[in-house]
DNA sequence: CTATGGCACGGATT
DNA sequence: AATCCGTGCCATAG
């Protein structure tokens, strides 16, 4: 295999090597973290020291996490970056922020260590009766990625064979939970939801209610002198209910934390990138515009895995009943570290190209992004396309503005064009069709057909150009509620 | 008649 | 082999 080449101190890879080394590769530093503190806990031939050494230039280390000796390299320009694999101690106490501010402190606690069905379980487990637990945690693990739940109640109600009336008591349950109106089966239900929440601390406005259940289409597409008609009331009280939940409501209750990573695009364009632990971290050495930057890897760990060299010698005189067991578990410890400096090795590789490749965007945002291919970055690395692929799912990387992305965002084919689209209705004075914008791309050498500008259109979440009113600023939780429908 | 969204197809990407 | 993405065609709304 092809990895080899590049890590010609480790011994000829087996079938197995191969297996475990893509494994890993493919698992973020949370995952990671998990798998490494399970084979510790089971596998006796291997140690946790606290010793560590930076992995790049095996110096001790002193008190800092971070070598001080890599990182000060000398001769590193803006052209070399200092890639280099760092144990970070504060995983545990890890909060996401960085530089970047967070809104709800309980949202990243929560991010780091579960996923949103966790989330809301832990918050309602004590009001159930344990045998509804079973039937919750079917309905929360059937969220979309929105927080809502696509599935019918009904087919849940039977495959557990409960009533329907019993499923939509846990329901309310659920949505009462933080983040409030998560469960709901419609982007309607969650913002009724929400508005009972809220009318319990603070007055809403009248008929805010009525104006969700009978007018939702009406009031998503703004006609607000049409459901003024509907429900009898003038179209300035209308106006105030429709500011009202746009400020106040928000129709998915999942989609503002959580998303999933690679594929929530919606949440890129609020800055509310997803909390997830970054597994790279890119920070610049100075101010300056050509600085160099310093790409750490974190390794969610403390101190250096290694083999526990009194198990190596024990193995020598181990009883006969165990020996088998003791050498298995010896060259399951091996196979592990040398895999997981495989994984290291092969992500501080691609992180060098990436940031090379990629730096206008790293420094100055999402119009400078290139698009590049997954498959080309794996010729000039001279490994396998899908080890790039393992390498890129599912992880995050800091920049050094503080944003957390998916990684797989330095292979978006279309984010420049995006930005660019965005621009252009930013600073139209009247609403433009998708096919003017189209030609505006064009001038500005994105070429692309008229039905892809209205695609990227509703990924930015960009209304089409009958329902945006001319330049005026809007909320983006209104702006969110209209795209649901 | 124009603007847009849905569906589906084919080629590229993973 | 499965999935994603850009695009063309067509139906529908305005």
């Amino acid at each position: 295999m092809l990895v080899q080449r590049h890590s010609p101190s480790l011994r000829p890879l087996t079938t197995a090597h191969l297996a475990q080394t893509m494994t890993l590769l493919g698992l973020s530093a949370l995952e990671l973290r998990q798998k490494i503190e399970s084979a510790l806990a089971s596998n006796p031939a291997l140690e946790l020291v606290d010793e560590r050494r930076c992995p790049t230039c095996r110096r001790v280390l002193a008190g800092s996490s971070t070598c001080p000796f890599c990182s000060r390299l000398p001769t590193s320009s803006a052209d070399e970056p200092i890639v280099f694999v760092s144990a970070r101690e504060d995983f545990q106490n890890f909060n996401g922020t960085g530089s970047r501010e967070m809104p709800e402190d309980n949202y990243a606690q929560a991010a780091l260590h579960e996923d949103l069905p966790h989330f809301v379980m832990r918050q309602i487990a004590s009001e159930l009766e344990p045998e509804d637990r079973p039937i919750v945690a079917h309905i929360l693990t059937s969220l979309d990625e929105d927080g809502l739940l696509s599935v019918p109640l009904v087919e849940i109600a039977r495959y557990h064979h409960i009533s329907l009336s019993r499923i939509e008591e846990l329901l309310r349950i659920i949505q009462h939970a933080d983040p409030i109106g998560v469960g709901s089966p419609s982007p309607q239900e969650a913002l009724l939801v929400q508005l009972e929440v809220l009318a319990e601390t603070r007055p809403v406005p009248a008929m805010a209610a009525e104006a969700i259940k009978q007018g939702m289409d009406l009031l998503s597409r703004h006609r607000y002198s049409e459901l003024g008609q509907l429900l009898g009331l003038p179209t300035a009280q209308i106006t105030e209910i429709a500011r009202f939940i746009g400020e106040n409501l928000y129709p998915f209750p999942g989609r503002f934390h959580w998303g999933d990573v690679s594929l929530n695009r919606q949440n890129q364009k609020t800055n509310q990138y997803s909390f997830h632990y970054p597994d790279v971290i890119i920070s610049r050495l100075n101010e300056s515009e050509d600085t160099p930057f310093i790409v750490e890897v974190a390794l969610p760990l403390a101190g250096t895995l290694r083999i526990n060299p009194l198990f190596r010698e024990a193995l020598q005189q181990a009883p006969q009943d165990k020996a088998e067991q003791w050498k298995s578990d010896l060259e399951q410890a091996a196979l592990l570290v040398k895999c997981l400096q495989q994984r290291n090795h092969t992500i501080v590789r691609l992180m060098q190209k990436i940031t090379v490749l990629q730096r206008e965007f790293i420094l100055h945002g999402d119009a400078h992004l290139l698009p590049v291919t997954r498959a080309t970055l794996a010729k000039d690395l001279e490994v396998h396309e899908s080890t790039i692929s393992r390498a890129v799912s599912g992880k995050a990387v800091q920049l050094p503005s503080g944003h957390i992305i998916p990684m797989s965002m330095f292979f978006d084919r279309s984010l420049h064009i995006r930005t660019a689209l965005k621009q252009i209705v930013d600073q139209e004075t009247k609403p433009l069709s998708d096919t003017e914008i189209g030609s505006l791309l064009a001038e500005q050498g994105y070429k692309v057909a008229r039905r892809t500008v209205a695609k990227y259109r509703s990924m930015e979440g960009i209304l089409p150009a009958h329902l945006r009113q001319s330049n005026r600023p809007q909320s983006r939780q209104s702006q969110t509620l209209r795209e649901a429908i």
